[in-house]
DNA sequence: ACGCTCACG
DNA sequence: GACGTACGTGAGCGTA
C-alpha cells in the first residue's frame, strides 16, 4: 500500500493505552451479560463506549491525525528473564474478563483504528518505539494513558493525556510526580521500586528520597559510584548493598524504544469506520450505543440481530422505546375502572404517587401513576393547581381531574387486594403516602430494594441513576418541571401536560426495572435475602415513622438558651487568650490563630493548605497545657448540641402529632445497616454528660414509659464466630468481660484486678480488629508509638489464629468473586478490591468490616420485622432502631411483659437460619425519657 | 458544592 | 524517611 504522504511534521499520533481502557472499563461496569447467549461483555461495552467518546472528541481541538490503539499481548515478557518476579504476584484474571480481551481487539478494528500487540513485549514498549519513531521523524505524540511508567517518554513533542481526568501530563507535571524530568524518571524508579509490578529498587527508599538523591547527584549511576560518600549512614549502606538490585530495577523499568515494529507510522493514518462498526457492536447487542453510533454517522441503526433463543423475551422487554405520547391522562372513573380491571388481568401493577414534598409526614397527594406492562402506563391527577395564584391569593384547582375521594374508592381495593403485586421504587414513601389516606398497601415489591440486594457498595439505588444504567434511558428530570433551590414550585403546580410523562414515565421504569431485576435476584443468590430482610422490612419500618418519638420542645429550648450562654462565656475567654476576637467556628482561622500568631507547635497543613484543628490536635495541644485550645474544645461541644440538637431538633417536631418522625433510608449503607434522616436519630449523644441531657427530650406519652433494648457486643460475639475463636466464644459462653479476657490472654496476666489501662488496650484492640486493623490505626487510637501498637496486634493474631485465617479468606474470596456475605447471604459488592493504589487498603478493610457489621444488621432487621406479630397484642409501639438498639413505647403495666417479649425475639433472632456458636445478649432499660431507659 | 468537624454504633 | 490507613453513617457550618 502506498501513502501521498509519509508521516513527518505537522503530523499528530494519537497512542492509546488499550489495557488501561479495557480494565477501567471492566471495574466501572457491572458485569453484563449478552442477552442473547449470556456471554460476558461488560468490559467491552465500556471499551467500545470509550472508544466511540475518544473518536468523537479527537474531531474537535488538537485533532490527531494519525492514531492507534496498543494492548499487552501476554503477561510473559523479556522482563521476566531479567527478573522472574517481575509482575508475578499479579492476581489472576477474573474469569469472565478473559474471553472479551478477543473481543476488545475486534472492537478496535471495527472502529477501523490500528490495534498493535507484539509477543514478549509490553504495550508500553511499543508506545515508546512508536513515539520516539515519531517524534524523530519531526512529528508530535500524545499518549493517551495516565500510567506513570510512560512518564519517562515525555518531552519533545511527546506528552500524555490522562483520560480520566482530561488532564494534560507534559514535563511540568511529570516534575510533579516525581521530583526529577523525564529524562531521569527511570533513575527515581529505579530506587524507588515498584511493589504492585514487583520492582524491588532499594529497600526503604520511596520517590521523595530517590528524587532527593538524583538531584544531588545527575543521575543513577553517577549515584552509585560515588554511593560511599552519601552521609546518611543507613541510606549509603542500602545504596552500597542493593547495587545491582537498582540496575536490575532499572532495566525493569526502562522501556524498549527498540522495540521491533510491524507497522509503519503511515499506516496509522486516521480513517472513518465503515459498516463493519455497526455490524460489530449490533452483533454485542449494544442497542444504545449502536443508535448513537448510527446517528453520528447518518445512517440508520440496522435492526437487533435475531437469535432464535431470546427473540421473544428480548422483544417484550427492552428494545421497547419510551414513548412520553403513549402515556394516558386519566380524568374519568370510568377511565379508571378499565386500567384497573386490565391490572386485575395482569396480576400486578407499578405506581408512583407524586406529591408535594419529600417529606411523607407533611406532604400531600397530588397524583397517581400506574403501568401494567412496560410503554403501558397512564397518570390520574388528584389535586394540580393552576401555576400563579388568584386575585384572592390562593391557587385555584385545575379543571380535568377526577376527585380525591372518587379515585381512592376505585383504587383502594386492587391497592390492597393480596393477589395484586404492587411493584415502587422506594415503596416505604408511597406505601406511607396511601397510609395516610386509609389505603394500606399490600402484598409490595421493591425496585430500589431488589437493586439493593444486587448492588450494595457498586453504586446507589435511585431511579434515575437505575434507569440509565439498566435500560439505558435518561428519565425526564424532575427539575425540569419544579426547578431547583429557591425558585423551586410544589408539584401541583406543574402543568397536568408536563405532570403526565413524567409522573408515567416513572411508573414504566420501574415496572422495567422489575421485570430486569426479578430473574437477577435468583441468578445471584440474594432472593432470600430480598424477601426475608429488606421487602418486609418496609411496613415495619413504615410503622415506625409514622409512630414517631414524642420530643419534649420546653427541654430543648431551655437547654438551647443555657448552651447559647455558656458559648458566649467561652468565646470571650477564647478571644482575649487570642489577643484579637475572630471566628471560633472557622477551623481556618483559628488554625491561623493557634499556629501563626501564637507560634504553638503541631501544626501541619492539610492538602488544601489549611491547618488541620480536629479535636485530636486540639487535645495534644491542650494536654501540653495551652488554655485555648482546651477551651475551644469546650465550645465546640456546645455548639454541637445546641446547633444540631437543640435548635435542630426544635424544627422537627410535627406540628400536628408533636413527635419527631425521622426517616430510615434501608439501601443507603452498603453493609445493610439503616441510615436515619431527616432528622438522623440515630446519633443523639450519649457519651459525654452533658449530651447524654438531650436524651431526657425524648420522653414518653402520658401513662407511659420508654424501653430501650440493646445487644451486648453483637459484632464481637458475631467475629467469635465467624472467625471461630474459640476462647473468645467460651468467654461469651461463661458472659465473662470480654475485653478483661482478652487482656489476660495476650498479656498473660490474672482476669482478678486486671488494670484498666490494660483493659481498654485490648478494647480498642478488639474493636480494631473489626475495622480491619492496621498499627498505625491502633497507634492513633491509643496514642501509643506505632511499634507497640503493632506488637500488640502481632500477639493478638498469635493468640487468636482464627482472626488471620478470617482475614485472608475474606480478602480472598472478595478478590475471586467481587463481593463478600454476611451469615445470612447478604451480598456485599467490593469492586475495588482488586484495585491498586491507596484505594486498595480501604476496600481490604471494608471487605473485612462488611460480613461482621452486616451479620449485626441482619439480626437487629430479622428481629424487627418478627417483633410486630410478637407484641401485637401488647399496648406497645417500636420507634427508633440505633444498629443495636430498639426504643419502644408502652403502657407502664405492661413494660415488663413487652421486655421479655421483644427480649426473646432478639435473642433468638438468628434462629432458624443460622445457628451462631454464641450466644446473643439483650440489655433492657425503662424510664420516663430515653436517658433514664437506657 | 465541598471539606471539615463531630455526633452515633 | 514510600504512601496513607482503623469500619459504617448524617448534619451543620464555613469557605469557595
Amino acid at each position: 500500500m502506498t501513502f501521498d504522504t509519509t508521516f513527518g511534521q505537522g503530523h499528530h499520533l494519537h497512542l492509546i493505552d488499550g489495557s488501561a481502557f479495557i480494565f477501567r472499563a471492566y471495574h466501572a461496569l457491572p458485569p453484563l451479560t449478552r442477552k442473547s447467549d449470556g456471554l460476558p461483555i461488560g468490559a467491552v461495552a465500556g471499551f467500545c463506549n470509550m472508544l466511540f467518546r475518544y473518536v468523537e472528541d479527537a474531531k474537535s481541538g488538537d485533532a490527531p491525525t494519525h492514531v492507534a490503539v496498543i494492548f499487552d499481548h501476554s503477561s510473559k515478557t523479556f522482563r521476566n528473564e531479567i527478573y522472574p518476579a517481575y509482575k508475578a504476584q499479579r492476581p489472576d484474571l477474573p474469569e469472565d474478563l478473559k474471553p472479551q480481551f478477543p473481543l476488545t481487539r475486534e472492537a478496535t478494528r471495527a472502529f477501523n483504528i490500528a490495534c498493535i500487540e507484539t509477543e514478549g513485549f509490553e504495550a508500553d514498549d511499543i508506545i515508546a518505539a512508536l513515539a520516539c519513531r515519531a517524534r524523530d521523524a519531526g512529528g508530535r505524540v500524545t499518549i493517551i494513558s495516565s500510567d506513570k511508567d510512560l512518564m519517562q517518554l515525555v518531552g519533545d513533542g511527546v506528552e500524555m493525556l490522562d483520560p480520566m481526568k482530561n488532564k494534560r501530563i507534559g514535563r511540568d507535571e511529570v516534575f510533579e510526580k516525581f521530583g526529577v524530568g523525564p529524562e531521569r524518571v527511570v533513575d527515581v524508579q529505579a530506587l524507588a521500586g515498584d511493589s504492585v509490578d514487583n520492582v524491588p529498587g532499594a529497600p526503604g527508599i520511596g520517590i521523595k528520597t530517590a528524587a532527593l538523591l538524583i538531584q544531588e547527584y545527575g543521575d543513577l549511576d553517577t549515584l552509585l559510584e560515588r554511593a560511599s560518600e552519601i552521609k546518611q549512614p543507613k541510606r549509603r549502606q542500602v545504596l552500597l548493598e542493593h547495587a545491582d538490585q537498582i540496575r536490575i530495577s532499572r532495566r525493569l523499568v526502562q522501556l524498549d524504544r527498540d522495540t521491533p515494529l510491524d507497522v509503519t507510522l503511515e499506516s496509522l493514518e486516521i480513517r472513518e469506520p465503515d459498516d463493519s462498526l455497526m455490524d460489530f457492536l449490533n452483533a454485542m447487542e449494544f442497542r444504545t450505543l449502536t443508535k448513537r453510533v448510527a446517528e453520528k454517522r447518518g445512517v440508520e441503526p440496522p435492526l437487533p440481530a435475531p437469535t432464535p433463543a431470546a427473540t421473544v423475551e428480548a422483544e417484550e422487554i427492552a428494545p421497547l422505546p419510551f414513548d412520553h405520547a403513549a402515556y394516558e391522562v386519566v380524568t374519568e372513573p370510568a377511565q379508571l375502572a378499565e386500567w384497573i380491571a386490565v391490572i386485575h388481568e395482569v396480576g400486578h401493577v407499578a405506581f408512583d404517587t407524586e406529591t408535594t414534598g419529600l417529606d411523607e409526614m407533611r406532604a400531600e397527594l397530588v397524583g397517581i401513576s400506574l403501568c401494567v406492562t412496560a410503554g403501558r402506563a397512564c397518570y390520574i391527577p388528584l389535586a394540580h393547581v393552576t401555576g400563579t395564584d388568584d386575585l384572592f391569593g390562593g391557587a385555584q384547582r385545575v379543571e380535568g381531574q377526577m376527585l380525591i375521594s372518587e379515585a381512592l374508592a376505585l383504587l383502594k381495593p386492587v391497592m390492597e387486594d393480596p393477589a395484586v403485586l404492587k411493584i415502587a421504587h422506594n415503596a416505604k414513601y408511597d406505601c406511607k403516602m396511601l397510609a395516610r389516606i386509609g389505603i394500606a398497601v399490600a402484598p409490595i415489591d421493591d425496585t430500589m430494594l431488589m437493586s439493593y440486594a444486587l448492588h450494595a457498595g457498586l453504586h446507589n439505588h435511585g431511579m434515575d441513576a437505575l434507569s440509565e444504567q439498566y435500560l439505558r434511558h435518561t428519565p425526564i428530570a424532575i427539575k425540569g418541571l419544579i426547578g431547583s433551590g429557591k425558585s423551586q414550585i410544589t408539584f401541583d403546580r406543574v402543568a397536568i401536560a408536563d405532570a403526565a410523562p413524567y409522573a408515567a414515565e416513572d411508573a414504566d421504569v420501574t415496572l422495567r426495572l422489575w421485570e430486569l431485576f426479578r430473574p437477577q435476584l435468583h441468578r445471584a443468590r440474594v432472593t432470600t435475602v430480598y424477601e426475608t430482610l429488606e421487602r418486609p422490612l418496609v411496613p415495619v419500618l413504615a410503622d415506625m415513622e409514622m409512630a414517631g418519638v414524642r420530643v419534649d420542645r420546653e427541654t430543648l429550648s431551655r437547654m438551647s438558651g443555657a448552651f447559647a450562654q455558656k458559648m458566649a462565656m467561652l468565646e470571650e475567654e477564647i478571644h482575649a487568650l487570642a489577643g484579637r476576637p475572630f471566628n471560633v467556628g472557622s477551623p481556618k482561622q483559628l488554625g491561623e490563630i493557634l499556629f501563626d500568631e501564637m507560634g504553638l507547635q503541631g501544626g501541619t497543613k492539610g492538602k488544601n493548605g489549611a491547618y488541620g484543628t480536629g479535636a485530636d490536635i486540639l487535645e495534644d495541644l491542650a494536654a501540653e497545657g495551652h488554655d485555648l485550645p482546651a477551651r475551644v474544645l469546650d465550645w465546640r461541644q456546645v455548639s454541637k448540641l445546641k446547633s444540631t440538637y437543640t435548635d435542630a431538633l426544635q424544627d422537627h417536631v410535627h406540628p400536628d402529632t408533636g413527635r419527631v418522625h425521622t426517616s430510615y433510608s434501608i439501601a443507603g449503607a452498603n453493609t445493610g445497616r439503616l441510615a436515619s434522616t431527616d432528622p438522623n436519630l440515630q446519633n443523639i449523644p450519649v457519651r459525654s454528660e452533658e449530651g447524654r441531657r438531650i436524651r431526657e427530650a425524648f420522653v414518653a406519652g402520658p401513662g407511659k414509659v420508654l424501653v430501650s433494648l440493646d445487644y451486648s457486643q453483637i459484632e464481637l460475639r458475631i467475629l467469635a464466630h465467624i472467625a471461630d475463636l474459640p476462647a473468645l466464644k467460651e468467654a461469651f459462653r461463661q458472659g465473662h468481660d470480654i475485653h478483661a479476657m482478652t487482656a489476660a490472654e495476650m498479656f498473660n496476666v490474672p482476669l482478678e484486678g486486671m488494670d484498666p489501662m490494660i483493659r481498654r488496650q485490648a478494647k480498642a484492640i478488639n474493636f480494631g480488629v473489626i475495622y480491619g486493623i492496621s498499627g498505625f490505626g491502633l497507634a492513633r487510637n491509643l496514642r501509643i508509638p506505632r511499634a507497640d501498637a503493632q506488637g500488640f496486634i502481632d500477639r493478638y493474631f498469635e493468640r487468636f489464629p482464627g482472626i488471620r485465617t478470617y482475614m485472608d479468606e475474606t480478602i480472598a474470596f472478595a478478590k475471586a468473586n467481587g463481593h463478600v456475605l454476611t451469615l445470612f447471604g447478604r451480598r456485599i459488592n467490593t469492586p475495588e478490591i482488586n484495585a491498586r493504589g491507596p484505594g486498595a487498603g480501604f476496600a481490604r478493610r471494608a471487605a473485612i468490616n462488611a460480613p461482621i457489621q452486616g451479620t449485626a444488621a441482619d439480626i437487629i432487621r430479622r428481629a424487627m420485622i418478627r417483633m410486630p406479630a410478637a407484641i401485637a397484642d401488647l399496648p406497645a409501639r417500636m420507634l427508633l432502631q440505633v444498629h443495636d438498639e430498639l426504643l419502644f413505647e408502652v403502657e407502664e403495666d405492661a413494660a415488663d411483659t413487652l421486655i421479655a417479649r421483644a427480649r426473646a425475639v432478639m435473642e433468638n433472632a438468628s434462629d432458624p437460619a443460622v445457628k451462631l456458636s454464641v450466644p446473643l445478649i439483650v440489655d433492657a432499660g425503662r424510664g420516663p425519657n430515653w436517658a433514664a431507659a437506657h
